[in-house]
DNA sequence: ATGATTATCTTGATAATCGAGATAAAACCA
DNA sequence: TGGTTTTATCTCGATTATCAAGATAATCAT
């Protein structure tokens, strides 16, 4: 291999180390984040798939999750009790429950993300948009990939059941 | 403000949205992927830490796990019973249990995240060196980031106690 | 030495999760 | 149409991860 080339691996290797540690703080974060809110991890993690799906179905978010129906339902009870969520029955299939995200304890939840988006925004400031162009593609492609990754997963579990 | 600016401005707020995604997912990999190996949650993200800082006291994995000190006792106790960690007394400071990773076991984790890297290895191809430097220097700085972050939600926790 | 502190473990209680069965709506089909 | 099958959620009893408080044992400080 060209000099070249084996600096580009020696990047390559450095970035997928780094991903990984990013992936296990992102991890840890999500866990602190939902100690201080005072609700358990998968609440938390609910919340914010809503906040990005919109409304979905108890048995979307039970894909989702990977929780058990059962669980799902005792998941949405706590919710919808501490405010988060509505339970809704769709008008077209009547057996299914759409959960609605409630707009306001949305808010709250973004706001308690305030301090890392600040962080974040400061640290791009030395960017120019060039390269911040480079930097958002290669996320969203990262994004695709851990989309198809998920899938996989999930689709695994569907079959062992 | 200027018509550069505030396209940098777009680009920054995009960005931040798709790390708030990214996030998510990796959230809901590192479940999914406890899920398949037949671990709970905790225990991998365990694993994890143990992966990256090396041998540690069970304090330590209290907080940063932050799990109560009984919950550590009865995770080591699942980890140490599964063959991924071993407990060994400090012998500077005898009160203290250090709890060190299994390499074998280590790398049949790694070996379940084989895939991911491989696809995101295969992303990188289409960077150049520079661009890939320029990412990379990104995500250090938002490990930096995170960190901060991290360490100060742990230290909320602890004033709490 | 002795009391205070620190690190981990033990124990009983709580609550998140599971799995299997119940219920009810929709889809299928003869 | 009426009856069977499938699908979506819920219910309930069992399991287990987690907590909180107290026990134990080693270290530190005076």
């Amino acid at each position: 291999m060209s000099r070249d080339k084996l600096q580009k691996q020696e990047t390559l290797d450095c970035l997928l180390k780094s991903l990984h540690k990013y992936g296990m703080r992102t991890v840890l974060f999500q866990q602190n984040m939902a100690q201080k809110m005072g609700v358990v991890h998968t609440d938390l993690k609910t919340a914010e798939i809503l906040n990005e799906t919109g409304p979905i179905t108890a048995g979307e978010l039970s894909r989702i999750t990977g929780l058990s129906s059962g669980s799902v339902t005792a998941l949405i009870d706590r919710l919808e009790k501490t405010g988060y969520v509505m339970r809704e029955k769709d008008e077209e299939d009547r057996r299914k429950v759409v959960i609605t995200p409630i707009q306001k304890r949305q808010k709250q939840i973004k706001a308690h993300f305030e301090s890392l988006a600040e962080a974040t925004k400061e640290a791009c400031l030395t960017y120019t948009e060039e390269e911040l162009v480079v930097i958002l593609g290669f996320v969203e492609k990262v994004i695709r990939i851990m989309d198809h990754e998920n899938e996989k997963l999930m689709a695994e579990r569907e079959e062992n059941n």
